[in-house]
DNA sequence: ATTACTTACGTATGACGTAACGATT
DNA sequence: AATCGTTACGTCATACGTAAGTAAT
């Protein structure tokens, strides 16, 4: 097989079109260099020059050899810079689960933090409800996630990236609107609600459920996605309380109640991975995260 | 700079993960395999193994340092092959210029023949009038033609690869249509014609008026493309005396007349190229047109 | 004690440089 | 005669293998 160093040699004489010059420009003399360049051709078994009375020439192999050598040279030379920067994380793909409603407001402005931070990386994104998010993450088939505790998973590392607060949703015109940001819980408990789902949806039904001592039973829906539970509430199916993030849903068909009996819940998205995820870029979260909390969400 | 036999030691302990066996499988011992190792890292500046009391293990530097490797490796293998295929012609690209015509029947089988002989060869086509395609040939802009003679341009080669012939088109109805196929060129320069223009088809139009006496005046319009005249025709603006070939434009709307005195004239088809085009590809000329002769070419 | 990688040392392959050679203008 | 690439030959660097060393189980 051949060398480096007859490439090396190759290119040089193939540029200068003269072995006197090309071995000067090598730090070497003429003989050795005729002799990497004999030694090449023996190798690849084809002359990659015409030695003619009136000079060196490339022949049609060998101009095709130039230019395959300019880019295993090119590789030679990237192949450990790139290693080193995909060890680091700065080259790479990252690949992001969320949750609906995080992906309307949290994710945006970590992508863009990601974007900052790390140019060059490539961010795949699925959306996924939290238990979907763990199994992937000991699947080892995404690397970070976004998703609401508990975190019930081995290996499985957690830190709060936002905390939003919950809101109660009614359609447009409903008697709710009246009182406008002062009504008491039991005051709600009198409607029919759209409820999350006690399954895919585990932290929001529990909040409500255990913090807010909401019955299931109101329920007539359960659903996982909170756009969808906004657009049932719109199409007059009962009301719902939702995480304020919802609002980015700009919808004009439904109004936002901040009740005092929900200022204190505050609702906890986190970003999780796994401890044994081999994705180097992952080595970036911290940076990342702490950029991300100096932000400010409110739009 | 790392040599490719350190990257052969690399590959061979970065799948063995064991340093004896990866020796063994290299046909050496394992000093000088530790040593060729160290010489590597201490080239590219990084560790690529961990040396822990349990055995070797790749660091994510390493890891990823492994795959460059691999495609490096490959890269080598593959360069002096590939220069080879390409200096023999067997992978690369032809430019094929044509003239319209051609195009109705001949360039859809000389296409055919190179893709048998040369399936991995690129062919990029451009229409081009004679005149345009042998400036194109010297400019090396592209390498081969499809026109019809003379060439007079410097180094153009040229070798006939189809013969047509001549044929009356009449729109459909025209009192000419009646005699089919038996009529006088006397009887046809009673009608006004649509003529090819004498600078951009030159080749038919001193055909008509030099072999067959036609007079330029009798066109009231002078086109360069043979489609377009049969078209004009189809519109009831005159007869025309075009090649055979573009009876496969199909168009229901026109008649041709193949009449007596049309019969021995022959309008050649020439492949043209460069005697001193640089690309390979061309080698293969003489097989594929021989290829092309044997076969039949009528429908 | 055994296993496995690294360091030390002597040997040999091979790459360089000088010198001589051959071919062309 | 001069230029330029190749062959011949002696020297030195580098890479190998053997042997000894070191660290961990």
């Amino acid at each position: 097989m051949y060398t480096l160093d007859q490439v090396r040699c190759f290119i040089a004489v193939a540029e200068e079109l003269h072995f006197g010059r090309a071995a000067e420009r090598l730090h070497m003399t003429q003989p050795p260099l005729s002799r990497q360049i004999q030694r090449l051709e023996r190798e690849i078994e084809f002359k990659v020059f015409e030695r003619t009375s009136s000079g060196v020439s490339l022949t049609p192999a060998g101009t095709s050899f130039l230019v395959e050598s300019y880019r295993l040279l090119d590789r030679v030379d990237t192949a450990p810079r790139k290693a080193k920067l995909i060890a680091e994380g700065r080259i790479g793909l990252i690949r992001i689960g969320y949750t609906a409603v995080s992906g309307y407001n949290v994710l945006g402005h970590l992508l863009t933090c990601i974007r900052k931070h790390l140019p060059d990386v490539q961010v795949e994104l699925t959306e996924q409800v939290t238990s979907s998010q763990i199994e992937s993450l000991q699947n080892h088939s995404i690397d970070l996630g976004l998703a609401r505790p508990p975190f019930d998973g081995e290996g499985i590392i957690s830190q709060p990236i936002y905390t939003d607060n919950m809101a109660v949703v009614i359609p447009k015109g409903h008697p709710l609107g009246q009182h406008r940001d002062n009504v008491s819980l039991d005051e709600i408990s009198k409607y029919p609600m759209v409820m999350f789902s006690p399954k895919d949806a585990e932290y929001f039904h529990d909040l409500l459920t255990r913090e807010l001592g909401i019955s299931a039973k109101q329920g007539k829906f359960q659903v996982t996605d909170a756009a969808t539970i906004v657009g049932l509430v719109a199409q007059d199916h009962g009301i719902a309380i939702v995480p304020s993030s919802t609002k980015v849903l700009g919808r004009s068909d439904v109004e936002y109640l901040n009740i005092p009996a929900l200022a204190d819940i505050a609702v906890e998205l986190h970003a999780i991975w796994h401890t044994d995820s081999s994705n180097p870029v992952l080595q970036h979260i911290p940076e990342i995260m702490s950029d991300f909390s100096t932000q400010s969400l409110d739009d």
